[in-house]
This record gives structure tokens, sequence and C-alpha cells, in this order.
DNA sequence: TTGAAATATAAACAGTGTTTAGTATATTTG
DNA sequence: CAAATATACTAAACACTGTTTATATTTCAA
């Protein structure tokens, strides 16, 4: 059944064809302007063929959110180096805060849009974001055995420190800072570092 | 001219009719369920008329915005009695917390959404934010003159914060706390309260 | 009473996600 | 090889969205 695979191949293809301009149109226009329509004219297909390959448009945009996840990962493996464990928590900290910023279209769509959600839910496990989210448990579990840091659960500890760099990003994202105190994005940004070190020698023993 | 009063009564009188129409609908709808048609038909006028009286939705949405604030500084003046200027601030962090957990929607509109966001920087000052916010400013400053937390610049600590209280908030509005770890919304409340203190315990001298 | 100003709306514009019904092509079967 | 079937695709429609425009009606001042 030769045939049969090759159709196979083809329809993957297509999924492909479909993601690829997904993913230039969003990140070169944002998710408001990435609409069924602009991919279909954009790939030379009409609206209703992506359908053929998607159930509906939020499953592409999981695509798009597991991408996301899947260049912050990288960026968490790289830090694996780092032997002790709260300068680890401390550099993933500033990567998560650099992922964030650098690519906030992203971010909006891994931990702050509703969008992909109801995907999220269909997979019952949320793969793409254990793994991340995996690293900083295993960083919080070895500062607390290592007693580099204030003893207590580590599933609190890590959703404490998730919740102050998520903070930090989003209201960024969102432009909130710069509604409380007009400033430079480049103020804001060193400010922002301060507050990391604030934030993390808080949770020394 | 007490006629033009009256017509100017008039206006305001549907601007409120307005208002409280799409008040009504956003807390029992929800946002993406309160369009202009929405209004308009329970208001018994057409979409156009709404535009007489709102340049566009955004302002509507960015009264309703206020609305929340208005709530949120509410609950924060209540503590001002509160001496000890580290439980006041305990509190806050509380009351926050409460306050998003209570009223989803409106944090939503308040923190999250981009949508009242251009109003935001046409009202050159953001005064619904700027009074909640300077209550977080009064409770960090004395705190440090009387050396109850860590020393640090006033600005710098209250966004850091701001950041880890909006971080909890948002992430569970967006149920990204129950994708890691599945688990009942009991549980959830219960290890953010000790994540709070926890957070707070960081901040101590 | 007449003319201007204010108020309201039907209808349209341009867009969205999604579904349906129908066509054209490719493949399998008798 | 021809007929039947399965696949791939799309035009058009559906039900929405925010917003604008041209038109009609009402209200008030001169």
């Amino acid at each position: 059944m030769a045939i049969k695979d090759r159709k196979e191949r083809e329809k993957l293809d297509k999924r492909k064809l479909i993601i690829e301009s997904a993913t230039r149109l969003f990140l070169e226009m944002g998710y408001e302007k990435t609409s069924i329509r602009t991919i279909a004219d954009d790939i030379e297909y009409s609206p209703a063929t992506i359908y053929l390959y998607f159930k509906e448009k939020d499953e592409i945009f999981f695509v798009l959110h597991e991408q996301g996840f899947d260049i912050l990962n990288k960026e968490f493996a790289t830090l694996g180096s780092i032997k002790d464990p709260f300068k680890r928590l401390a550099a993933m900290g500033k990567a998560y805060l650099d992922f964030a910023f650098k690519n906030p279209d992203y971010y909006d769509l891994m931990f702050i849009m509703r969008a992909p959600l109801t995907e999220i839910a269909c997979h019952d496990k949320w793969e793409a974001g254990d793994a991340a989210i995996s690293h900083l448990f295993k960083g919080v579990s070895e500062c607390i055995d290592q007693k580099l840091i204030r003893d207590g659960d580590v599933f609190m500890i890590s959703m404490t420190i998730w919740s102050y760099v998520h903070g930090v990003a989003s209201l960024h994202i969102r432009e909130r800072f710069k509604s409380v105190k007009e400033s430079g994005d480049g103020e804001i940004q060193k400010m922002l570092k301060t507050s990391l070190d604030y934030f993390l020698a808080g949770l020394k023993v």
C-alpha cells in the first residue's frame, strides 16, 4: 500500500505547509492578523481546505504554542551545566524573562492567552509545559536539599517563583509598568533586573 | 439655557444606561459575549446609537475597567486602619488575590487584557491604577523606613510585589496551575495561601 | 412657521471562524 | 477498460464581530 503511504505523507506535508505559513504570519503580524483567511491566501488554498487538516483555529495555535515551549526548553537545557542549583535557578529566571521579552508573541500564546487552552485540556498531559516546569522542580528541589533556599513544599515554592517571573513578564508585555511610571524601555529593563535579584535574595535561607 | 442643561443630563443618562447594560452583560456573560449588538438589543436601541455616546467599544470597557479599580481601591482603603505597615502590606496582598479570584472578569480587564489599553494611553494619567498603586507605594515605603523589609528602591520593590501577586492571580485565572498539576480548586487555593506567606517572609529583613 | 441642530436607525462595509453542498480528480473495483 | 467510489478542494453561505454612512425623524431657536 505504497499509495496510501504517499497520501499520508502528503497529508502531513500540507499540515506542515499550513503550520509554516501560520508561524511566519504570526511572528510577522501577530496573533490578531493571523486569520484562517490570511493563512489560506498565503498558501494559495481556500479557507475551507485548512479545515481538512485542522479541526479548528486553536489547533493550529496549539502547535505554535508548542514551538514556543521548544525554544524555552532548549534555553533551559543549556543551563544544565551550572552545578550550583541556586545559580542555575537564578539563570533560569533570567532566561525565562529574556525569552518573554524576546518572544512576546510566543509568550502570550504560552502563558497569557486563552486560545490554545481547549487544546491543552484535550491532551490530558500538558507535555510542552511539563518539560519546562520539571526543570524548575529539579532546581528548587536541589536548592532545598542543599539548604540554599528556605524550606517548604517543592511544588509551592516552584509556583511562587513561576508566579513572580510570569508577573514580571506579563505586566511588561501588556505594558502595565509603563502605565504606572512613564519611563523608557531601558529604565524598566534595569529596574526589572534589580527586581529579580531582590526576589532571588528573598528565597535564600 | 435650562433646555441645554436638560439635554446634557439626558445625554449623561443615556451613557449611564449603556454602561449599566454593559456592566450587567459583562458580569453575567463575560467579555466575549458582550458585543455592541447585545448591548443595543438589551437597551432596545440600534447598535449605531451607541456610537453617538461612545467613540468605540473600548471606551465602554475602559469605564468598566475603572469600576473594577473602584472596588479594589475600596478594599484597600479599609486596610488603612492596620498600623503595622508590614501587616498592612500582607493584608493588601491577600485582598488583591481575593479580589482577583472573586472578580476574574474585572481582573482580566484591569490587568490582563489589551482592550482598554488605548484608552489608558489617551488619558495620560492612569488615575484608576494610580490610586491602587499608591497604596502599595505607601506600604512599601513605610516598611523600609521602619526597617521591616529589606532595603531597596521603593518603586522596584513595589513592582516586585505587584509582579508576584499578579503572577499568582493571572496564572490562576488563565488556568495554568491546573495544567501543571491537576488538583481541586481548594487545594490550589491553599497552596497559593502558603505561597503568599512564603513570598512575604522573603521580603523581611 | 421655517430652518437648523440633535437624535436615531437601516443598511452597508469589511472583517472574523466555521459549515455545507457540490465539483473535479484520483483510485479502486467489477 | 469502464463504472463506482473515495479523496481533495472550493464557492458560497451562515452567523457573528466592530464600525460608518446616508437617511429619516424629532426637537428647538429664530
